[in-house]
DNA sequence: AGAATAATGTCAAATTTATTACAACGCTGT
DNA sequence: ACAGCGTTGTAATAAATTTGACATTATTCT
């Protein structure tokens, strides 16, 4: 044992760029679940790393151990170690930083946010918002605020590839009224509006009522006046050790919708995720040879 | 698995009293540094406990294991399981669904993603990166593709707010040749790439480099290929139980930066916003005699 | 006390596991 | 486009680990 505080893990992590592919690859599938699959046979990582067994050994031999064996003694030393030391007890998030850093702090609120904020939310209704935003017999329309509008724009940029009919509405701007002239009946709005409640989106949501198209909102716990007119509310948490909002827990919840639209359309969206796929290698091709 | 929650240190205790003599002794020396002792070789094992091999080989066989290996690989199981568990002790996050919804599923997924991706962050290099992005004597530049444009622009929203000279180039526009003129020696960029790695990004990336800019990057564990140019480099897992991938924890990344980055410029910050909502009202107080 | 039974260890066979040698492949630079 | 180097995988070899058969020693019961 030539180093006491430097862990296999760390060791890696810092080989990982003179690494080359396989062995990066295999690198990934050893941290994926440190130390558990190390401590296997070296077939049965090669296996699961998808590479060759010899890779194996000569990635081992890379890192400085005479061979595979030895590699695992290291391993199970390290994990004694750890089961003996208390203080492993596993309350930060990031190791070697103190539980008071921004890193932990943060993490720990994100992770009650999204704790409560999934307690919060009727697995019946997020399908149903869920099959609302995928049928693509009524247009879709997106609707985000000042600092909302990123989420939106998520949501949007990955709605286009499932489904037709989706359009992106920042509600800053000053043109949405005009896309409110072809709203009808039974059209789709997805609002996000967060505090500090923006007076434009309000109003966005009102005309949209008004003519009849139904709202799924995405707010926060203290609820935007949007929530009178919405079909559905979603709130999620937002607090945060920090003088701003943590977007996390709604960053989640749109992920998921995402997820659960592309289970619904399934079939449309993989050709349709191909067809994309083809005119971006186009388009790069084309820039290559500017 | 027959018992789910019934671990193999457990089983053994409760066996303890049917134990005979040898067997109690390889027990003890098995419980002693639990697991790491059990997952070396059977050799080893038995040496360790001073009773012969064929002991062991018996004795995991009495404990239900078909063989030696079979009884290791429960033991890696059950410290996969463990590594997971400090946070994952929900099997279910949202109250009456099924483990297998949507929900639960991603919520799983981020969760791990979080921890992993927390997990490889040295604390000081975070540090360090914040105090770059803080700085305020040299300009800072965010930059976004095609998806991780939201991410970019979230961040300039509040480091907007937060200091002085900050600006986004969208790498997917034309005009970012044009920002790079005034690019000089010590300028900070803040790169967002993830697969599908864009070229434009990795162009974008090298003239930066080359004008002696600095340069911090948010990508995937895969890394993109910017990597080499940067100072500093931070991977967030982003695999998610869909077609596409998720962004929740760069999000958390980039929360943090903005929380530290606020914590650092306090001062200015506090009397930045302040000026900044005043102007928010003025405008919407202009809008409403429209 | 002595026979019977259970427990344990020694040793060798069998299986698995790690390593080495070599061939195929892919990339880079000319 | 091709040569050359570095990377990766296949297959055979060597080493180790595990298991089973059997002999020996301890333990228990009559």
């Amino acid at each position: 044992m030539a180093e006491p505080t430097l862990t296999i893990s760390d060791r890696i992590q810092q080989e990982l760029d003179r690494l080359t592919r396989a062995e990066r690859q295999l690198a990934h599938s050893i941290l994926e679940n440190y130390p558990a699959s190390g401590l296997g046979p070296l077939t049965a990582l090669a296996k699961d790393a998808n590479v060759s067994t010899p890779t194996v050994a000569r990635m081992v031999q890379k890192l400085g151990f005479k061979g595979y064996p030895e590699f695992q003694n290291e391993l199970r030393e390290e994990l004694k170690a750890k089961a003996k030391n208390p203080i492993a007890k596993h309350d930060t998030w990031t190791e070697g930083a103190p539980s008071g850093h921004v890193l932990n702090r943060f993490t720990d609120a994100v992770i009650d946010n999204i704790r409560h904020t999934l307690g919060q939310i009727e697995p019946a209704t997020f399908d149903r918002a869920c099959a609302m935003i995928a049928d693509t017999k009524h247009p879709l329309y997106i609707v985000g605020g000042r600092i909302t509008h990123t989420m939106a724009e998520y949501l949007f940029l990955h709605a286009q590839i499932i489904r037709t009919r989706v359009t992106h509405i920042q509600s800053t701007s000053n043109a949405w009224p005009h896309y409110l002239l072809d709203v009808g009946e039974g059209d789709v709005f997805v609002i996000f509006d967060v505090r500090r409640y923006e007076n434009n989106t309000l109003k966005l949501a009102e005309m949209a009522h008004a003519r009849g198209a139904k709202i799924i909102l995405f707010t926060d716990q203290w609820r935007s006046p949007v929530h009178s007119l919405a079909d559905i509310c979603f709130s999620s948490r937002i607090v945060a050790p920090s003088a701003w909002d943590s977007a996390a827990a709604t960053l989640l919840l749109v992920e998921s919708v995402i997820s659960a639209m592309q289970d619904i359309n399934w079939a449309d969206t993989k050709d349709r995720a191909e067809r994309l796929e083809e005119m971006f290698d186009q388009t790069r091709l084309f820039r290559k040879f500017t």
